[in-house]
DNA sequence: ACGAAGATGTCCT
DNA sequence: GGACATCTTCGTC
């Protein structure tokens, strides 16, 4: 898994299968390492809650290609999200990077996100960008090469699954992974103008 | 050209 | 639970 053939063949399959693999991973930039302990799969064109939904709009366009490359935007104009490109090129989707612990370059983490407790420093998806110091000059970059590296989990991950974060179109797809317990993983925030929440079973 | 919405984060009550 | 900062993106006119 550490040549870019086999890096890319990791990614060229259904967000949604790689994004639980990913848990445990970690992802670099300069001196800043993060093992990812949450993530969360967009589907692309099949998927109303995707940026890809509506084809390869500008700032969609680098999910319809190639796996294995890093798909970056802006978050309500301040916030920068870092998603991994999954599937072949000419399909779209992608895998968000929600949040994860920092385990190399903690110092510059800390300058970066500054007042944030060690375990915040990568808690959410704008946070983790900021403390890894990704920007959207990023994005259409592989996770080879110079700039962002990008490492397979050691072994696998135990995983919960469950509705993703912020979404308001297909709002309970069960497509945010996290894993159990950890600190680090942000917490469930449910958009304020989606359906409501099903009703838990046995619920009158 | 215009405007509404947004894969967020932080602070407030 | 709710407000708001902030500005890009994209659909619509």
């Amino acid at each position: 898994m550490t040549t870019a053939d086999g890096i890319a063949a990791f990614f060229a399959r259904p967000a949604w299968e790689v994004a639980p693999e990913l848990l445990g991973s970690i992802v670099s930039l300069g001196p800043v390492s993060v093992e990812l302990t949450e993530v969360e799969a967009y589907a692309g064109p099949r998927d109303p809650a995707s940026h890809a939904f509506r084809g390869p709009t500008p700032r969609a366009a680098v999910m319809f290609g190639p796996p294995g490359r890093v798909y970056v935007y802006l978050s309500h104009g301040m916030h920068h999200c870092m998603n991994l490109v999954c599937e072949p090129a000419g399909t779209a989707s992608a895998v968000l990077l929600r949040a994860g612990r920092v385990v190399a370059g903690i110092d510059e983490a800390r300058v970066r996100r500054a007042g944030a407790p060690d375990v915040a420093l990568a808690r959410g998806p704008g946070n983790l960008a900021r403390a890894l110091g990704v920007t959207r000059e990023l994005s259409g970059t592989t996770v080879w090469g110079d700039g962002l590296s990008w490492r397979a989990a050691t072994a696998p991950q135990t995983s919960s699954t469950g509705p993703r974060v912020g979404v308001r179109a297909a709002a309970d797809v069960s497509w945010r992974f996290w894993v159990p317990g950890d600190p680090t993983v942000s917490p469930y925030r449910r958009h304020a103008k989606a359906d409501p929440a099903p009703a838990p079973e046995g619920a009158s």
